[in-house]
DNA sequence: CCATTCAGTGCAAACGTTTGCCCAAATAAA
DNA sequence: TTTATTTGGGCAAACGTTTGCACTGAATGG
């Protein structure tokens, strides 16, 4: 069961091995008739080209990285489905790695994968990072990038998001609709460029809608909701103020969740003294008690996106100068947890 | 910016490149001082060996491969993360491929992962396989194999599972003890360990309880859930029953959160008309309406745990002829959907 | 009919390691 | 002293590809 080579068509075809090697990428100095010899014989033989020798020679792996925060956050298990479903089309393996929202670790699992050598790189940041160079330093020596969900300006390079401003205010304005006036919004790190689109949005609908935007009702998560008690501390200082909020907006899957278990702990009734709703890709929000009102994310469709223009960009002969940024819609689901009392 | 090579290194060192390499392993035949040195430079100039050279030679790769039906599934998705977690530090990398319950994608995923020269392969069934002479071959020819999970005794390797007998034993028997008389079975497809034992594990307890084991109480479900019709057909057959159940044990994540959703539609009340319970890994059950009782697996343990013993196969110098067959407990939590009523 | 061109193919070096074998010097045994 | 043995290290082949260059024979142009 030992891998057929080169070689061995070689020596079977009565040929050289460089003509072999022709025929197979489609050299156009070997003549149709050889072409479709070799390829025949290789199809027949099941000849598989040894991946090490070829990147040996030509640096390339057909492995794309994934740098993300977390694995088993829901959003971005799908969004590895997605990049998994394309690669798998084209050939490609993915490499998954997660920073668990630190920066050095971030660092780290990127040289690990550059030492691989990936072909390309599939990124959204971690809470922490602020430095963007060792990205950088890989764009500029040729590597292809292309960011998501949590994306920099900083490497021109192609970015896949949602509409996180469009979510934001569409879920604030929901709620200013149906009565609320003292919007909180509990929110991850500010490094992160998800967080000022949402903030944006969010202050955008509360001026829509005359709504005062107020500092102290705009809680950071540094670790994105990693850990319960620092939202919990967040929760907290909202809950202790003398003018505290009557709904809550938050900003991701992990703190949705958490001030929705934190506020049952505290025996808050949601929505009667606390409305909730937030971006979550948890897929039944419908059967949490109340349900809970949630803006989703395009996942799997993001995933799928960043990895095929991650492999054109991989695949392109000429560099690439044109640099896309791809928006993608956010749903509005409402339901129960953001009734009006 | 280009890596530095053995070569740059003999050649600065004045040794020959044999010794160099020799040195950096450590080898015998090198003289501690001369080991000193050369790993003294490499280290100081970042020397990284070049894993396609290395790969080219001696066939291997430094990654794992990890073949499991779906990636969302927040069971697997924390695998995953026990498997990254463990393979970072011993600095593998791993490649995640998913079947989608479908042996065929199986086989191509597997031919996919060993074209890669995968150094070992870490392996949950898909729920359609009922042939492993794709594993058999593999390890025969000597690649390092564990199953985790869904498991076959087919290949001779380690095993990390869950005590999935004693889970499914005792939420049938928390079910039998809360007053519940005819309690069925939903489970996946009859092909997979998993369902053998957990149906095991339900017919032992209601033996102790001295309640009938009714096979027309037990339907399955040939996808495990990843069709939504596939449950809502199982659940359906269930409900016409002259004499239908009053109770229901799921046996996976999806097929719990799928039943769930399919009472609550029907106008079913849980757990009054209908007591639920069963494996989830879902971690927030006790947000749900009624909060639901659930049979947890320690995920991420598992995955480490089988990473461990794949590695430890893989860097083992002899051949390993002593398997284990790991068993991890699982947890009951009591909750309100399988309350009496 | 010779010179030029060109399509089709082969040769060999290179990519960065690993490793079997050989060799020199030093040491130990006889 | 001679002969083994050990120690430390180098040479070169090999892993499976890719690719610049050279070569051959035929076709084309003059």
């Amino acid at each position: 069961m030992e891998q057929i080579t080169i070689k061995d068509i070689a020596k079977a075809l009565q040929l050289s091995v460089s003509t072999v090697s022709r025929a197979l990428k489609g050299s156009y100095k070997i003549s149709e008739s050889t072409q479709r010899l070799v390829r025949d014989y290789a199809e027949k033989h099941n000849y598989k080209p040894n991946l090490n020798a070829q990147g040996l020679k030509n640096k390339k792996s057909r492995c794309i990285g994934v740098a993300l925060c977390s694995i088993p956050n829901s959003f971005f298990a799908e969004v590895i489905s997605g990049i998994e479903s394309v690669a798998y089309n084209k050939d490609y393996l993915v490499i998954v790695t997660q920073n668990f929202e630190s920066c050095e670790r971030e660092v780290r699992n990127l040289e690990n994968l550059t030492w691989r050598s990936v072909d390309g790189l599939l990124i959204s940041l971690s809470t922490e990072t602020e430095d963007y160079s060792h990205f950088q330093q890989l764009h500029e020596q040729g590597l292809p990038l292309v960011f998501f969900d949590r994306v920099t300006d900083a490497v021109r390079t192609h970015q896949v998001v949602a509409d996180n401003a469009g979510g934001a205010a569409s879920v604030t304005r929901h709620l200013a609709d149906n009565g609320y006036r003292r919007i909180a919004h509990i929110t991850s790190s500010p490094h992160i460029s998800i967080t000022k689109e949402r903030i944006a949005g969010y202050r955008q609908a509360l001026e829509e809608r005359g709504l005062p935007f107020r500092e102290d009702y705009v809680k950071y998560c540094l670790h994105g909701g990693m850990l319960m008690e620092e939202t919990a501390a967040a929760l907290d200082e909202l809950l202790q103020m003398t003018e505290p909020p009557d709904a809550i907006f938050t900003a991701s899957d992990r703190l949705t969740m958490n001030c929705f278990t934190l506020l049952r702990q505290r025996g808050i009734s949601i929505p009667g003294q606390m409305a909730l709703a937030g971006f979550s890709n948890f897929n039944s929000p419908e059967l949490l008690n109340p349900s809970l009102t949630t803006v989703k994310q395009p996942a799997f469709e993001m995933g799928k996106i960043a990895a095929e223009l991650l492999i054109q960009l991989i695949e392109s002969k000429r560099e690439v100068k044109d640099f896309q940024r791809i928006v993608l819609p956010t749903e509005l689901e409402v339901r129960a947890s953001s009734g009006c009392f």
